[in-house]
DNA sequence: TCCTTTAGTTACTAAAAAGTACCTACATTA
DNA sequence: TAATGTAGGTACTTTTTAGTAACTAAAGGA
């Protein structure tokens, strides 16, 4: 009938899955974020992909939109508390990011743009 | 000149992104298992994508493939050493796709298959 | 001799994901 | 009056990813 997974990780893909989504949060668990913010700190995204995901995170209660009622707009995002549910693994994900570089290129510093997120 | 990454996470999502590699490596956090197994475990999965994902991981030094010199054939995957480091990682991803579950549907076993994994 | 079994390959097709380019709103400021 | 800045929407195209179906090898057994 209803839905089934075969294994649980599938329900985490279809949350956290795909190729911007933990990017975007893995920016966000470092704080709220503007709309500009985050375009700017994932260069590669497009204004559309950007949204796309934010509001697709953004039904599955994983952010906060924040609304500023001012012209421009200003809009915010970031990690929901359940969202923050999710802080452990993204921190994760990242660190073994950088050993991966550190061992597959021997340092990180060449391969990694430098940023707040990588100290 | 060189790739770089904008931040550490995309180098972790090259090596373990998409739609497969999450699922297989969930299974073989449980030990050794030979192809025919996986595909039993991954209904869903093709023959060519399990394949294909397989030597994505094998290249990638997450996972060793061993093949006994016997017909018909016999292979059996196992997380290598390296790969061992994604454990904990990967057994989280689990544990919060059950929570997930839970909280979207109230409860877990309607919604995802009984196997040795989701105890 | 021919079927079975297991793991794997390949050419082709279909579907999903992502990119491009252009459009909107509207208060503020020059 | 016209340009600026910010967030976002949309139709269309391209690229990437995945699925389909048919194929191979080779030992053992009926």
């Amino acid at each position: 009938m209803s839905k089934k997974y075969n294994i649980s990780v599938e329900a985490t893909l279809e949350v956290i899955g795909g190729k911007w989504k933990p990017v975007i949060l893995c920016h966000l668990i470092h704080g709220k974020k503007r709309t500009g913010e985050l375009k700017r700190l994932i260069p590669k995204i497009t204004q559309k992909m950007l949204t796309q995901q934010l509001r697709e995170l953004e039904h599955d209660g994983i952010i906060n939109r924040i609304v500023y009622n001012q012209v421009p707009p200003k809009v915010e995002y970031e990690l929901s508390e359940y969202g923050d549910s999710l802080r452990e693994i993204l921190h994760s994900l990242c660190l073994w990011g950088e050993h991966h570089i550190e061992r597959t290129y021997g340092n990180s510093k060449d391969y990694l743009e430098d940023s707040v997120l990588n100290q």
